[in-house]
DNA sequence: ATCCCGAGGG
DNA sequence: CCCTCTGGAT
């Protein structure tokens, strides 16, 4: 799981889905990940995008976990943060999916939908995730963002939100202002 | 063109 | 704060 998130960056998951199962099995472990050569890495997880960056995190984190966490990936932000390509957005989703520690994942879908929706005021990840853990249950951490995010992708689209499909519309204090830029009579 | 469950470096 | 990394789908 830890390699699949690494690629999702900019990628869709079903072009991650497409790319793993070859991946995995030519490395396996963690050891094998790490012996991996670069060219054969870039190659296989090409059509994933960023391949260069990403062979070289997963190589150097499959070192690191061998290393420095006995082959296994850590369950502490604090650990998970050290790995190469693995930041604060990667870690929490490890944390929510794989340990069932209720993290929430702030990506570019959770901080726009958020801020539209007024559940967070602030601009940085980091600071929405402490907003919304704040606004929501903790019991829900782990799946609010996926509601965003797929909110995100099916309605609340970065440049041109479809509010008039939107089921939380009476809710959102944004929605006023889109509507009356997509019926076209004003900008911005 | 615009978007896809970002991270790291300057 | 900004920039760069990258290919594929729509």
């Amino acid at each position: 799981m830890l390699i699949a998130v690494i690629l999702s960056a900019q990628c869709t998951d079903a072009r991650v889905n497409l790319t793993t199962p070859a991946l995995f099995a030519a490395y396996p472990t963690p050891q094998a990940m790490a012996a991996a050569p670069l060219r054969t890495l870039e190659r296989l997880i090409r059509s994933c995008g960023f391949f260069r960056m990403k062979s070289k995190n997963i190589k150097a984190a499959s070192r690191a976990l061998v290393e420095r966490f006995n082959g296994r990936v850590p369950r502490t932000m604090e650990e998970l943060l050290q790995l190469p390509g693995v930041g604060r957005k990667t870690a929490n989703v490890i944390l929510a999916t794989a340990y069932d520690q209720g993290a929430i994942a702030v990506d570019t879908h959770v901080l726009r939908v958020a801020s539209r929706l007024g559940l967070a005021r602030a601009r940085t990840p980091a600071k929405v995730e402490q907003q919304l853990s704040r606004v929501v249950p903790q019991a829900q951490w782990g799946q609010v963002a996926h509601w965003l995010i797929f909110h995100g992708r099916q309605i609340c689209h970065a440049r041109k939100p479809e509010c008039l499909r939107c089921v939380v519309v009476d809710l959102c204090p944004s929605a006023k202002r889109f509507l009356r830029v997509t019926s076209g009579r004003t900008k911005g």
